[in-house]
DNA sequence: GTGTTGAGTAGACAGCGTCTACGCGTGCTG
DNA sequence: CAGCACGCGTAGACGCTGTCTACTCAACAC
């Protein structure tokens, strides 16, 4: 082995988002990662303590992904808040279909419950960014608004990506759903 | 071995619970189970071919759990709807921050996947309670509000057992946020 | 030239889920 | 009553897992 070949650690993560696309998050082995990526199965420790800090990093590229294709649907700041709440949704409901595997990582309680993914650091960006939506649509307690807002828009992610709400509603489409939430919490003007 | 002990089905599964509960999700080796319940390792193969299985009628006895709690707040046919709903939810977000390992296995994405536990069974009660109670308030498209409200209301769970809503509004009580949701999908009456 | 250090290897260990062969008591059949 | 089949649980094996530890070996400092 001469080529230098350095940054086992992104090439790690990098092999473990792929495995995860591929086969989901139960194949997720430490050595399985480590074989993708030509190394032994102890060389992983060298940059990750456990497998949880492992699967923390590679949960992590989802957080990176989703606040990029978020930020993406936003617009300007002088776009139309309840349009630019309603596009940001679809995104985010779009992430969790496209990518079910890597959004079932990231929400997993027990990455966040060992405080391996600081929750500030992952949740905040989308949060802040409701927050300024809903103060420019001029929304009374915008910071409640926009938790219940997120909070809507993470189940009816989760609940379409098990395909629950197909089952219940009999349609596949969860945009009249998230339609609905976004008109509850954006057009109540009386 | 002379009691003739019946029934270890259940007696796995109720071991299941208590070790569940006592350990979290990760520590519900089929193996620990089975020695919970006094069996060898091998034993619970009888009753369920996989420990998938094992876990899905674990998570089963949540379902069941949760459906009753429910049943019990909505009050009678002549209760007030909004009322009823507020109530539903808060025992949603209660049973989830009372029980959060029982409430992470019931939500985990490869029980539902692998059709161990029907979707329409474990679901369709709460969500038939919700269209109910939004007719009798006599809403518009009682089937979308109600799919949008729990998805709201899964999500105000899932988030606030997290720590999330509190990390991210500083606030420990998700009730304002619950209140907020419910009355952004009840009370808009203009 | 000789330590020293750090990255990666290799083997061991206990625990896991699954599979298979094997006891053994119960109850039906002749 | 004898014999047999069957259901239930045991016990051991297998390959896989995460973690730990001892080791190799190249690169670098002095």
């Amino acid at each position: 082995m001469f080529v230098p070949d350095s940054d086992l650690e992104q090439r790690l993560v990098a092999a473990g988002v792929e495995l995860l696309a591929e086969a989901g998050t139960d194949a997720l082995s430490l050595r399985e990662i480590a074989r993708r990526a030509g190394v032994s199965h102890g060389a992983p420790r060298r940059y990750f303590p456990t497998r949880q800090a492992l699967l923390a990093a590679i949960a992590l590229q989802g957080y990176r992904k989703l606040t990029g294709l978020v930020a993406e649907t936003i617009g300007g700041p002088d776009a139309d808040p309840r349009t630019a709440v309603l596009a940001l949704s679809r995104r985010y409901v779009e992430f969790a279909h496209d990518e079910p595997e890597m959004f079932a990582l990231m929400f997993r309680h027990d990455l966040l419950r060992g405080n391996q993914i600081g929750l500030r650091e992952t949740s905040t960006p989308l949060f802040g960014v409701l927050v300024d939506l809903l103060k420019r649509a001029d929304r009374p307690e915008p910071a409640v608004t926009a938790a219940a807002l997120w909070a809507a828009l993470h189940g009816i992610a989760q609940l379409s990506q098990w395909g629950t709400l197909q089952v219940v509603t009999g349609a596949a489409d969860p945009d009249p759903i998230l339609i609905a939430t976004v008109d509850a919490h954006l057009e109540r003007s009386c």
